[in-house]
DNA sequence: TATATATCGGTATATTTTTATCGATAATTA
DNA sequence: TAATTATCGATAAAAATATACCGATATATA
C-alpha cells in the first residue's frame, strides 16, 4: 500500500496553539474561496442537508472537486468516502480560520456613498464582524446616525475605537485624505485597514492594508469579454 | 551573445487584428496590475514626468521590477536602458489593452445604497467607461436621477441599452431577485456582467460574469493580520 | 575618450496553484 | 454476502506565476 486512502489517525486531544500550525501553508487562492463554501454550506444547511460532497460544492462554485477537498482538509474536518462531509462540522472550521477571534470589530471612515453603502452591507454580521461605529468629517453627518450607526467626527476616535489587535478600518474617505487618515487610524492602534481609496498607503510593517481596487476588477472584465468573443 | 539585451527588431508597420495576438499570453495577475500602473503612471505624469523606470513604479505598487518589465512587455511599448518608458505611450499602451473597445456603456441595475454609491464611483469615466444610466424597481426611484443619471424601470430596457458587445451591466440588487434580473440583462443582449451580489449567477457561456466577493477580501484581510501576529 | 552605472529584455529557475491519478473504503445494490 | 459505486485523501504531474540572473546598451561621470 503505497499510497491513497488511509484511515485516519486519531484526532490529537489537545491542539492549544493549532491556530498557527494550521495557518501554515493555507494559501490566499484558499483563503478567498472558504468564504464562497460557507455561503453554499450556508445554502445546503439552510435546505436541511446534514451531510455535502465535494463535488456537490464544486459544482455550485464552478470549482474543481480536487480543488475543494484539498482547500477543506485546512479545516482539519475529515470527510467519509460515500457520504461527504458534515455540513455543520465545516462551517465551524471554516469560520474558525477566517475569523476565528472572539470577535472583530469594524469601523467605517468616511461616510459619504460607498461608506454608506458598506455601512448596510449584510455580510459583516453574517460573517461574524461588528461594525461598531463610523467617522466622518462633515458636521451634518456628525451625531446622526446612519444604517443604525453612529457617525462621529474622527476627532473622537481614540474614545470609541476599543484598541484591540484584530479590529478592521474600512477606509472610504476622498483619495486626497486618504493617507492622513490612514495616519489617524494606525495612530489610534487598528492594525488592520480595508482600503476602497484608489491610492497605495504607507503604513509601518506591522499594519495589514487590503485594498479594494474596482478598476482592477473592471479590466479584468474588459478582457476576458474580449477573449470570450474570439472564440 | 547567447542572450541578453537585444537591439529590438523594428515594429511591424501594420498590425491590423493585433488585438487577439497581443492578448495572447496575457494572464489575470497581469490584467489586474494593469490599472494600478496606469494610477501610477496618471500620478508621474501629472508631475511633470516623461520617463519613468521599471524600479520606480514597481516601488510604488509593492511590486517586483521584474513583474513591472514583464507586465508592461505586453504593451508592445519598449523602454531604453538607463531611461526607463515614456509614460505616455505606456499609458496608451495599457489603455488599448484593458479597454480598447471605443466605448463601452455600462448600466446599473438596482440603485440602492451600493448601486447609488456606484453611481458616484469616479473609476468609470476615468477609465473610460460611461455610466449610461441605472434601473431600479422602486417606484419612488424612477424618473428621478441619481448622480445626474436617469433611474429607468427595468421594463424599459430595450429602450434605454444600446446593445452593443461590450456593454457592461452592474448588478447591485438584492440577493432573492439577482437570478432573475441577471436574466432580464441577458435577454436585453448584455454580456458582461459585474456581479455584486454574493449569489453564484447560472449564465449562458456566451456571458461573462465577473463576482465581486468582498467577504473574500475580509477573510483575506483577516488571515493576513493573524499571520502577521504570529511574527 | 574611457569607465562606471542604471536599466533594459531575454532566458532560466523557483514557487505557487491547479489538475490528474489512484488505492482505500463506506454505503448501496444485486 | 458479493459486486458496484461514489467519494475520500495522498501523492504526482502540469500549468501558472513570480523571482533570479545576466549580457547589452544608453547615459552619466571621470
Amino acid at each position: 500500500m503505497k499510497n491513497g486512502y488511509k484511515e485516519p489517525d486519531i484526532l490529537e486531544e489537545y491542539s492549544e496553539s493549532m491556530e498557527d500550525s494550521q495557518l501554515k501553508g493555507l494559501r490566499l487562492p484558499t483563503i478567498r474561496r472558504f468564504p464562497k463554501y460557507l455561503r453554499v454550506l450556508w445554502e445546503f444547511s439552510s435546505h436541511g442537508r446534514e451531510v455535502v460532497s465535494s463535488d456537490k460544492i464544486a459544482h455550485k462554485l464552478n470549482l474543481d472537486p480536487i480543488t475543494v477537498r484539498k482547500d477543506l482538509a485546512f479545516t482539519g474536518i475529515l470527510g467519509k468516502p460515500r457520504v461527504g462531509y458534515t455540513i455543520a462540522d465545516l462551517i465551524e472550521g471554516i469560520e474558525k480560520i477566517i475569523n476565528s477571534q472572539s470577535q472583530t470589530n469594524v469601523y467605517l471612515f468616511g461616510a459619504g456613498n460607498l461608506g454608506t453603502a458598506l455601512l448596510g452591507y449584510g455580510g459583516f454580521k453574517k460573517h461574524g464582524y461588528n461594525l461598531i461605529a463610523a467617522f466622518d468629517s462633515d458636521p451634518a453627518k456628525i451625531g446622526i446616525k446612519l444604517h443604525d450607526k453612529p457617525v462621529y467626527g474622527i476627532s473622537h476616535i481614540r474614545e470609541v475605537v476599543e484598541i484591540s489587535d484584530h479590529d478592521i478600518a474600512v477606509l472610504c474617505v476622498p483619495e486626497n485624505v486618504a493617507q492622513e487618515t490612514a495616519d489617524i487610524i494606525i495612530e489610534a492602534g487598528i492594525k488592520s485597514i480595508w482600503n476602497f481609496t484608489s491610492n497605495e498607503l504607507k503604513v509601518p510593517e506591522s499594519v495589514t492594508v487590503l485594498t479594494e481596487d474596482l478598476a482592477s476588477s473592471l479590466a479584468v472584465l474588459s478582457v476576458t469579454r474580449k477573449r470570450n468573443s474570439f472564440k
